[in-house]
DNA sequence: TGCGAATTTGCAAGATTTTGCATTTATTTA
DNA sequence: TAAATAAATGCAAAATCTTGCAAATTCGCA
């Protein structure tokens, strides 16, 4: 039987029951479990099904789908989302980088935003192409398929050619030691690129990243003016954030 | 048996089950492996089924789709994409531009395709981050949303920094008289700097697009090496274009 | 009709991919 | 923690693909 044939099965399968076994497909195409493994392999490889112990199970079923999760901090992102509007006046330009909740502010924009965005975020840019008075820079380099950005040498590089008003910098760890931390090196280049050429710094960033430290240094606290998280700006659990020249909303 | 009468049954046995084997095709129709081998190379080549190991499966798993005109638009550019399938070998480095005929090139891609991408089509760059074997390098500019490219000098300087074995040029008028042309300046501007680095240059026209002429000159018909377009190769609206160089399918 | 050129076909050797099994490594469960 | 189960790895046999070639067939043309 041809290999794209047992695809089809599996993926039927899977589509009314919602989980297939190895076992289970093995009888079912008479080949070995182990030919099972490698096209459930395949499959998982190219998104269409999530492997799983013993076979696979439908993507959108999948607890710890992309889409799922991003649907589970919806809301903390869109708070953040909102908070940042008043920021943003009109005639700015100004960097945004990578992450969910910088595209969650995108989406919360006002139609008649005018503002010069340059970003390396890929996913970022067809929600920005949707507002008629941005004018959209995108920073090229390597993309990155894990975090939708493009990030190397060549992205720091265009990142220096700019001046901007504004930084609006996407989640990443914070803590009073060591301040901006990232866990990917390149991404944390791309930061230190931006926010060289920032007048203003707004960072965007979920609670539960607070008081956390990643392998990358990016600045220090005193290096930003603004930080925005999904909590009331008085709760306790940013008390060791707070400096006289940080402000917290 | 006459071979377009072995094409039919290749084509009707597959409408009824999804896929046929070399093996059993062997057998229905008295002829060797290895000629159903070619047929069934012929007919890829011509969008008429997709080749997998053992066989072939039909390109649309379903049934509306043939006779929906709204579709037909869809259907040309698949053949298109089909068509360039052959010329994108293993290791190479490649230009791609805009385009909707250049996404279909991306979503026509065998699952293991290794290939290294430069673009500056950011609508490209989410289709190409699905593949795991593909380095996708992402040309910076001023997002035109219009076409959802990158254009603009800075992409043009950008495109200089390298030297590719092949460009895949997306939809573009092309005639005798004026060779290839555009129908955006900016966009001309970033083909012509795509063109100097390019070893061998691949164009992708819709037939509704040849003897037309846009008013921005890209390039001469003898720079370009092969021509792709919906109809068979042999088809008399080709026969403008035909020199000794140009290779068309 | 007959001749040479071009195309099609089948075959075979060697390269590549797929497959199932045995063995090792990792994870789960009791 | 040990036993049980699942997954990864390496390997060899089988299946499939590619390539080159020669025989057979078709085609163009006189």
């Amino acid at each position: 039987m041809i290999r794209e044939k047992r695809f089809e099965h599996i993926i039927s399968s899977l589509k009314n029951t919602g989980a297939v076994t190895y076992s289970g497909m093995s009888m079912d195409l008479s080949v070995s479990e182990d030919t099972i493994r490698r096209d459930i392999d395949y499959l998982h490889e190219n998104g269409l099904l999530s492997k799983v112990r013993g076979g696979a199970i439908s993507r959108d079923k999948n607890p710890l789908s992309f889409h799922d999760r991003a649907d589970f901090h919806a809301t903390e992102k869109e708070i953040i989302a909102l908070k940042v509007q008043p920021l943003l006046k009109s005639g700015m330009t100004i960097f945004m980088d990578g992450g969910t909740t910088v595209c969650a502010v995108a989406e919360c924009l006002t139609a008649n935003a005018s503002l010069r965005v340059i970003t390396n975020n890929i996913a970022l840019v067809p929600l920005l192409g949707r507002f008629k008075n941005l004018e959209v820079i995108v920073l090229g380099g390597n993309y990155d398929r894990n975090t939708q950005t493009n990030l190397g040498a060549k992205t720091c590089e265009e990142a220096a050619e700019f001046v901007v008003d504004l930084y609006l910098m996407g989640t990443c760890a914070i803590s009073k030691d060591f301040g901006i931390t990232a866990a990917v090196r390149e991404d944390g280049a791309v930061k230190k690129a931006m926010l060289k050429g920032a007048k203003s710094v707004v960072v965007l960033s979920n609670s539960k990243k607070i008081g956390i430290n990643e392998p990358f240094v990016v600045c220090e606290l005193q290096r930003i003016h603004v930080l925005v998280t999904e909590l009331p700006s008085d709760d306790s659990k940013l008390d060791e954030l707070r400096f006289k020249n940080l402000k917290i909303i």
